[in-house]
Formats: structure tokens, sequence, C-alpha cells
DNA sequence: GGTAGACCTGGACGC
DNA sequence: GCGTCCAGGTCTACC
């Protein structure tokens, strides 16, 4: 039998609501089960590989399980429950702001952002995103896990491919050097995730620094910067000139959605992000229904937002 | 500062 | 089964 960690979430946190908040839940290496509402992910520790199932048995508030397939050391349990708690943002202090600046979702509760739990893996999916339908970056992300770790690349086991592999055994396409080069940065320390999540470097600093890095663009800084849990900018993507468009009906040319979206969401100030998003998810659930009931093989990978 | 075109993959569609 | 078209951000060259 291995070990269990029970885990202490806010008294808000209700984990089907917030696994099932942004679309990495359905990436590989997670495993989303909507039969269950439990979650399967292998997470590296020190040993090596271990795989745990994720669940909230007591329900709304009560502590979140995690079970492992083996048994680990005091260290390592301690590392698996802040690489649990960084996925599920169980320390997000900024829920109360949030629901106070945007009304609409304190009744539901929704704030928190399910993300990876590594910056580095939330970078390397933002990457596998640009440019791309959703239905090739879960391909991506599979075949990253099933060619290099099961529980996601490291930096360092990703600073050793060469370019051409992971092209021919992962699909990523012409992302190939981004990928190899943001490893390398990450290994080299030129990537640092304390600065980088650190409340007292302002926003606007991260923004330009995530810009100079390969593969990444306005878009996906401002995504990157909303999965370190920093919301004062938007992540605008054609998915957003469709939110604009049929949702705030607006309309022009797309720089002049653009610069219209940027102004309406002022309001949210350093929470615009969660405010777009979460209209833009009840959209998505509206047409799918409650994104936890949705089958990561079937509706989770045939997500095609132009098509919704 | 703005714009055009290349970069890849996978799905849709027509034949 | 094959060929063509399209969606999707980033990057570079150029004006």
């Amino acid at each position: 039998m291995g070990s269990r960690l029970s885990i202490s979430p806010p008294p808000d946190f209700d984990f089907a609501r917030d696994v099932c908040s942004y679309g990495y839940f359905l990436l590989m290496p997670n495993e989303w089960d909507p039969t269950t509402q439990r979650m399967r992910r292998p997470l590296h520790v020190e040993s090596g590989v271990a795989v745990f199932t994720l669940s909230q048995p007591g329900g709304r508030g009560k502590p979140v399980i995690a079970s492992c397939d083996r048994t680990l050391s005091r260290s390592e349990q301690s590392d698996a429950r802040a690489q649990i708690r960084r996925m599920l943002q169980m320390d997000d202090t900024g829920v109360g702001a949030f629901h106070k600046v945007d009304r609409r979702w304190k009744k539901g509760g929704r704030a928190r952002l399910f993300r990876s739990p590594t910056l580095f893996e939330d970078l390397i999916k933002t990457v596998t995103s640009c440019n791309v339908t959703w239905p090739s970056t879960v391909n991506m992300n599979r075949r990253l896990c099933e060619t290099i770790s099961p529980a996601f690349p490291t930096p360092a086991q990703l600073s050793r491919r060469k370019p051409q592999t992971l092209r021919a055994r992962c699909g990523v396409g012409y992302r190939d050097q981004r990928l190899v080069d943001l490893a390398r940065l990450h290994v080299r320390g030129e990537i640092d995730p304390a600065w980088l999540e650190d409340p007292g470097v302002p926003d606007d600093d991260v923004y330009k620094f995530l810009l100079g890095l390969p593969g990444i663009g306005p878009y996906a800084a401002g995504n990157v910067l909303q999965l370190l849990g920093r919301y004062s900018r938007l992540a605008i993507d054609t998915e957003t000139i469709r939110h604009a468009k049929t949702y705030l009906g607006l309309t022009g040319t797309d720089r002049q959605i653009t610069r219209a979206v940027e102004a309406h969401y002022e309001q949210f100030g350093a929470h615009k992000f969660r405010s777009y998003w979460f209209e833009l998810w009840d959209f998505y659930e509206a047409k799918r229904g409650p994104a936890w009931t949705w089958e990561p093989r079937t509706t989770g990978a045939s997500f095609t937002a132009s098509k919704l």
C-alpha cells in the first residue's frame, strides 16, 4: 500500500469545479475521470515518478486526498504536496478580491484556474497551444509524455533532446528548437520561477521578460502570466475575437476589436483575465455541459474553438 | 510602428 | 486514397 496524503484546502475549494476550470486538465499527463471525479496524475519526486490519484471524497472544503502508488519518503511527500497545491491553486489569496470586483462569480464560487505542478510544464503547454487547434495540442502533450517522461518532461530531460527527435516523435513541428531552447534556459537558471512568482515583482516586468523567451509572443506571455496567478492582462487570441463578437457584440477589424476588448475588461483591474476566462468557460459549458462531465478522449479532445 | 509571408500539423472536404 | 485548403501565434524581413 502506498502513501496517502491529506491536503487541507480553503473552505470554498471544490475539487471538480476547480480542476475543470482550465483546458490543461484535459492534457496529459493529467487524466480526469468524469465518472469518479478523480484525477490521475504522475509527478516527479526525488526517487523517480510516482503516480497519484486525487479526489475530494468529503466534498467542498474537505481535504483533498492524494493516494500514491508507492510509499514516499517524508521529503517526497512534502514535495508532492507542494506540487499538488500549485496545480489546484489552493494558495490563491485573491479569491475574495476577485468576487468583489466581479460579483457574477461569487455565488458559484469560480475563481481558481487549474494549472501545472511546475512553471516549466505551464510554459511548454502554452507553446504547444500556439498556432494549432486544440486536438493538436492534445496530441503534442500526449506524445511528449509517451516519448520522454510519463510525468511530463523535466527541463533537464527536454534540454538533452535533439529538436529533430521532438519533431519526428512528438509532432511539435517548427516548435522543436524553441522547446529545447526553453528547457536549456531553464536548466541554466535563466528562467527563474522564484523571481517570476515573486509577488513583489510587477506584472509588467514579468510580461516583458516572458516576451523575450523563444516561442513566447503576446498571447503566450499573457497566458503564462495568468498561470503564474497574475490576472492583470488578457491573453488575446482568435478565440478572444470570437468571444468579443458573439458575447460582447463588438464589431470592426480585429485590431479595433482587440483595443475595445482591452478597454472593456479594464473595469476588472487586477482580475481581468479571470472575468474574461469565466465568461468564455460559461460559453463552453453551455455548449458541452459542465466541464467536469467532459470525457477527455472525446469531448475534451475534440474542442476546436472556431467551430463552437 | 505596422505588415506580409513562412513556419507545421491535422482535420475537413472534394474528387 | 490522394490533393488541396484552412486554422492557429510567433518570428523575421521589410517598409
